[in-house]
DNA sequence: TTTGGTGCAAAATTTTTGCAGGCTA
DNA sequence: TAGCCTGCAAAAATTTTGCACCAAA
């Protein structure tokens, strides 16, 4: 990420540019693929900026979101999870990518891959609905969880 | 859904077959497609049982979710939703149905669909996951949104 | 009668909000 | 300087837990 672009991107909205939204967007492109939850990312804060509130995290993550800069995401867990959203230049090619969530060990695989094309221009027009983005996501049991438990699915 | 069936599930699991899980049940099932909180379904359950409680309402989805009677989904609202599995009989068919929700009037369209196999057998050979069931969420402007606002996506 | 369930209230969690002071533009 | 932002604390909102009483098996 850009830290000039971020600038303007706040810039452009009435925002300002702050110390705090700089340091949460850095720790965020610093642990891609991760799924942090607010905690985790008050906690990585913390490290470098010891007096930083978990308010702040709150709302500069709702502001990172806005700005599509974070995806949102939910494992159904009761914790909100954000990831660094692709890059400017990316996000025409494809959209997010998704999760494979390992029901064994609860670890999250991320995958990149667009096969819904199809799926997408049958809603458009058996339902009349445009799909704009999509999330997926996979349950099952990773390499790991396979051999250790020796489960044959 | 079977009152038999599920008094059935619940012995074989060791529980008890009371009201309050009967009338959640059975609101549910008359409930098909929606994709109710606990608010929603306490309140539904009220009408007919005023002194039912929040806790109850609680702890009967989770056993329910559990008997995978019920699915929990949620679209990132702040809110745990749930909604009536498939029947027994049909789970082997594909997976759960998913959702197509409109950013425009937040309506949610629920569509069956499986067009992942290619996607869950590559996964499978590249990564090693095994997909038991999957989730998609997919986001965009229904018909009537995109009519009104003149969209063009 | 034994075991688990319910209802209520309290507690725990996660998230939002109000406000005084501080920083950005 | 004007307005937005932060940190702190309080408040909300959602979910979980403890416990005495009740109900199912």
């Amino acid at each position: 990420m850009n830290e000039s672009l971020f600038r303007q991107m706040l810039k452009e909205k009435g925002l300002k540019v702050t110390a705090q939204r700089l340091l949460v967007l850095e720790l965020m492109a610093a642990h891609p693929g991760e799924h942090l939850t607010v905690e985790d990312i008050h906690a990585l804060a913390r490290e470098r900026y010891p007096k930083i509130g978990l308010a702040t995290i709150y709302r500069t993550v709702q502001v990172l979101v806005e700005l599509k800069l974070l995806d949102k995401i939910s494992f159904d867990d009761g914790y909100a999870r954000f990831e660094l959203a692709k890059l400017p230049g990316e996000e025409n090619k494809g959209h997010h990518h998704h999760h494979a969530i390992c029901l064994g060990c609860g670890r999250v695989l991320p995958f990149e891959e667009d096969l819904l094309d199809t799926l997408e221009q049958s809603l458009m027009e058996r339902l009349g609905f445009a799909v704009t983005d999509h999330e997926v996501k996979l349950f099952g049991y990773c390499r790991s969880c396979r051999e250790e438990k020796k489960t044959d699915i």
